[in-house]
DNA sequence: GGCAACTAGGTAACCGGTTACAGAAACAAA
DNA sequence: TTTGTTTCTGTAACCGGTTACCTAGTTGCC
């Protein structure tokens, strides 16, 4: 393993000389210069990164700390957060909660020295305890997690309206019953959906405590709150459901139980899930551009890095769109225009 | 930012013995051990990785290194790695190479003085340019990518098993036209399903020259070569897409076109992406584990860590499991033990 | 020629930990 | 009491870079 004393010793010059040739510093000759390099391709110099990020005091790198790692939701979230990232030469490490509050803290502290900043999505993790792991002299965005207390800037997506005008439209379709099915109860998106759509029948259909199942984000939560709709006879011709998942569990359900959709009971969900636009008949949903969370989260911490000072009132809400597909009678199949982007298929 | 020194001022003692004390070495008497935990509580002290990972020649870190983040694959394989990593205390660290050959050297070098081992997933680079990329001092453990000359451990699925399996299934239900939808050129899973492919059909059939249409693994190469199949009039009972996606595509336009699936055509991918099972008719595919592929990776990684010698010979072959369904007229609709396991649904 | 201003490059301190080595204290054995 | 052994703690070197400060050599100007 050379080091940089093997570069300078080879080159005939100093440590510090070698260091300011291979760092482009002005005062340095060009033969001096020259020889420098020379000797680091000779010898496979690589510097070292931490030994450089140890005096440099910046890693050049930013933590990501995600409750989990499952399904395309995340996977989407760091695509986003490295193409930004990328692009300024920064290094994404990876620190996962595993669901556990415990963990956060572990996690967390794993990152001090490793890091510059810190992208940390904890949406089970009261803000009380998240303030008590957090170190303030790290910069820190929050993702999808609004803790206002904390003055933290945060990326986030307005649940509250977008599961609002689902309900709305779902009521312009001239649906009469909606019934929503929840997600985890100390889940914030699900809690602000379940909102939404409670305050849209309050308002517009002028219904005052309108059906809500319960669920988890799990398709087959979905699919138990299809059981529950078939045996009950509820009387339903809509169902909301907080994500997409469970909407899919929903319609295999009642497909096996001979339940038309949309002829039946229309459906909804919400996230627009690659799934989404390929179910027959494909799901209308709420759009969320997850990478855009990442990618905005990222932009955020790089301007604090930058010595710009963000607080709870920089944070970025955004809005998703509706997409009316077949499940609501809006389409029938997959449109032409919405194929899957091409860029980066992989097997 | 509390530093040892700090602490060790506040709690009365030297920074060696205060090291000692945090680190849990035998040789520190209780009261001075409880000295200096209380030092660290009252500071808040947590130690600074870096540092820490420069002396100790160790920074409990694995770089990752893939050539995209798009798509469900790449990120259950970052889960699977997670999996194992998280297990040993290590933390990941990514790097993208973006799709370009250039940009491996540098993410590669990047990680020089950050991680303890490499695992790299490189499709498109040649082995003797990636050698050349590679410190060979740096534990490696290649993903998907057999470089046998260079001899270093890999984890690889058996594509050409895999196809060879998928196309003699085909012809026992009575295909007799099967057509090849081939992956991109340079690509060696891409090529290794194609011969399996050819093989089968070689060996079963007695067809020298099989019908092959080009793809490149997008969803709209896939509807490309249905377009060929429907305008050309080829003879055509099956359709071997050389993954899902373009077998998803190629459904579509098939549908589009008014070609009954499986009635006029049997269709078959590979991969086994979640959609495929909710396709309808659902998907018949080549399942492939792709978390482990990660995960198996970095257990062979951590024995290198742990001192021994691991080469190509070492190696791990993943065997695809087929999975008949709908579109080979296995299946109709989602069969009811396929659902979308439960655990860590998102919305 | 003499002095100031500037430049290239060397010396050494430093980043924040770990640890080899040495010294001091305590205790046992002679 | 003296010496040997053990146990705890401190001093300082080190990991591999960066950079403040200093020196020596040039050049410029009066």
């Amino acid at each position: 393993m050379t080091t940089l004393r093997d570069v300078a010793r080879e080159a005939g010059v100093s440590v510090a000389t070698a260091s300011r040739a291979i760092n482009g510093h002005s005062n340095v000759t060009a033969p001096t210069k020259a020889a420098v390099l020379a000797a680091v391709k000779k010898l496979n110099f690589v510097p070292h990164s931490g030994a450089r990020s140890l005096t440099r005091r910046k890693t050049d790198t930013v933590g990501v700390i995600l409750p989990d790692l499952f399904g395309e939701f995340f996977s989407e979230i760091i695509r986003g957060i490295d193409l930004v990232a990328h692009e300024s030469g920064m290094h994404l490490l990876l620190g996962n909660m595993h669901g556990s509050t415990h963990e956060t803290a572990a996690a967390i502290a794993a990152m001090r020295g490793r890091v510059d900043g810190l992208l940390v999505m904890p949406p089970d993790v009261k803000p009380e305890l998240l303030s008590g792991y957090l170190d303030p002299a790290l910069p820190t965005v929050l993702l999808n997690y609004d803790a206002g207390s904390l003055d933290l800037p945060f990326v986030a997506v307005d649940n509250y309206h977008g599961a609002y005008a689902m309900t709305e439209a779902l009521l312009e379709r001239g649906a009469q019953q909606v019934v929503h099915i929840a997600g985890p109860k100390h889940n914030r998106d699900a809690r602000d959906r379940q909102r939404g759509f409670a305050d849209a029948m309050a308002k517009i259909a002028k219904v005052q405590s309108p059906a809500i199942l319960p669920g988890d984000f799990s398709e087959e939560s979905g699919a138990q709150a299809a059981r529950l709709l078939v045996q009950g006879r509820l009387p339903v011709d809509a169902v909301f459901a907080a994500n997409d998942q469970m909407a899919v569990g929903l319609i295999a359900e009642l497909a096996g139980s001979g339940v038309s959709v949309p002829g039946d009971i229309m459906v909804a969900g919400f996230d627009d899930i690659p799934l989404a636009r390929h179910l027959n008949p494909s799901l209308s949903t709420m759009q969320v551009n997850i990478d855009r969370l990442g990618s905005t989260a990222m932009m955020m911490l790089l301007r604090i890095l930058r010595g710009e000072t963000l607080g709870a009132a920089s944070a970025t809400i955004l809005t998703p769109t509706l997409v009316a597909r077949g499940t609501t009678g809006g389409a029938v199949g997959v449109a032409a225009n919405e194929k899957t982007p091409v860029v980066g298929a992989r097997p």
